[in-house]
DNA sequence: AATGAATGAGGCTTCATTCAT
DNA sequence: AATGAATGAAGCCTCATTCAT
């Protein structure tokens, strides 16, 4: 098979390189994550040919993990179309919060100039149904072609602030969390139809 | 006393770091910079003793050239607060617009971890009187302490976004620029005194 | 293992910073160490990963090799304790002759204040053996504590010097050699029990 | 004349010169230097046109000064050779320890291979009495020309050694100032003429 | 005469990547 | 497949010296 040898080592570099991104930026050196991921320094590039294949495949990783417990803990039976995104909300805010350094590491990644555009687009395809599920609670205006993208940034924009402020003071993260939903609602959503 | 040193040179090297970081990220060179601002490698180092203190010098003297701008541009007559928010709003995002490297730049070095804390306190204490405007226009929740810098970075979240949208794709910015005021104006003011 | 990190390379960057530290000084660079070395800059810093660990881990080496000459031949059979503290000196100066590039590294590394306390105990601890058949032909006086380490400086200040002028003129070293003995016997040792 | 405008600078250059290589060798820069005393980068070049200019200008008066103290205080009165000899090694001692940054200076300079011949020759010819106070109180052996630079080494090492000593513990210096003139007189003098 | 801004070569060190083992 | 030694380009910074002011 193309894939090589071990599947634990390929996670052990990708755990590693997470925390030494989170840490030292993109300019965490291979050999230090290499080190940490007990692997020797040529073997990282035995499972990344290149330090940016590992750093965008690192990228889709981490947005991988994030979406799918996110998925998987939406409440499709919560009672009002709020509580669902509600709910949607939260796991993606307390999964931040639970992996400051996950986070961390994305948010380096993000603004590295490294990620390829084909990288963005596999993220972006990754989870249709969350997209879906998200944009169905939207206003109208956001929901279309011209403005989607934009609504999904400012979407975006408004809970990664929210995860700043929560990872930061982790003790009033409920309050932040609650009054940046509330925002995140009045800002998106259609204020006449509120529930 | 001999030749003063030349506030020209300052001002080049400040200039060609903002461009050169805007592509590159902090990782561009002193050498690029030095050689972009058509002075030596050394020349630099007599102007920003270390690469960080000049990173710090050009975040303050961006974040300066913004404020300064949009303070004096700010409409003080406008007849309601919220046309006033409205002209800071607008005035900011021209400035990124038609300052894209600056805002690129920024970007990179409010990520990178090299700004001090006395650097962004002096930041903070720039422009007084656009925080208080800003703030006078904010709903009660936003205005007090305890999530008074919640509010202050939601606000520039949105705006953040905003920018991003309306500098990927110019001949929409008066759509971005006006949805993401309105957006922003749901989020984080009184919706029940709207003018 | 991969390729081992080779013995060989190591002495040969110890032998060429020997060199070039004798001629230039502790400011002889790396780049100049490493290419008469005759491997890249980069790797002597794999084998010695500070340009200081580089002087300590030297210094260590020649005084190493300095003991281990001296001590092995030592005539041990030799009549008397005279003879043999002669058989000492005479091996000690010897090897600084046959070694003066060694002598003149070795001087520069001794003042260049780069040696720390660690590197200074471990070459104090090298040989107790040798120490212990100097002392005991020393007089009563420079034996104890209070002032047995200046009488180990005065020793080696008139063997240095006695090595100073044996390499600056070769042909004369057998005449400095033997006064300088004698000089240190005098200086040294208990005038009533000659020999 | 040909001398600049200012002694008093010549002076304060050379003072902060001895500080200044004292606390970090022959590295320490003509920056630095010319800093600490009191005037530009570019005025330490109008009075000395190099740095090994500076240097060696520094080694002949740092020699000169501590010349000049000890022939002004020796006791030409003293009844004994023994006593006058005793004079000078205790005037030489005492100056080194009360310029200790003058004594690790003239360390530095002695072993940083920029003092050139014609300095050592200007500093041998300068104080042909002194020379002659000494070399007649020493043993036959080292008058004459073929051991009478050896006899002057070896009278330095043991003072400097001396020095050294007491420089590093200034509380026992009086132990190793007397410890050591007779270790000397012992070494370099006719023991059957003791005074 | 004095100043200090400007220079650019050179120093130490780091690092992604290659390749012998 | 895994290792880690080897590489040399590139990075940041220092410094003696020059020269415009």
């Amino acid at each position: 098979m193309a894939r090589p040898k071990s599947e634990d080592k390929r996670i052990a570099l990708l755990q590693a390189a997470t925390v030494a991104i989170a840490q030292a930026g993109i300019s965490a050196s291979t050999a230090s994550i290499a080190r940490s991921a007990g692997v020797a320094e040529g073997t990282l590039f035995r499972y990344f040919a290149t330090k940016d294949d590992l750093l965008n495949a690192l990228y889709i990783w981490l947005k991988h993990d994030l979406g799918s417990i996110i998925l998987q803990q939406v409440d499709f039976e919560a009672a009002s179309p709020k509580q669902q995104l509600n709910s949607v909300w939260d796991n993606y805010i307390d999964w931040e919060i639970t992996h400051p350094l996950a986070n961390a590491c994305m948010r380096h990644l993000a603004v590295s100039g490294k990620i390829t555009q084909e990288t963005e687009q596999q993220v972006a395809n990754m989870f249709p149904e969350l997209d879906r599920l998200c944009e169905s609670r939207i206003r109208p205006i956001f929901r279309e072609p011209p403005l989607r993208a934009f609504g999904d940034g400012l979407f975006l924009a408004l809970a990664e602030t929210t995860i700043d402020f929560a990872i930061r003071e982790p003790q009033r993260a409920p309050v932040f969390k609650e009054t940046g939903f509330e925002t995140m609602w009045r800002a998106l959503t259609n204020a006449d139809n509120p529930a």
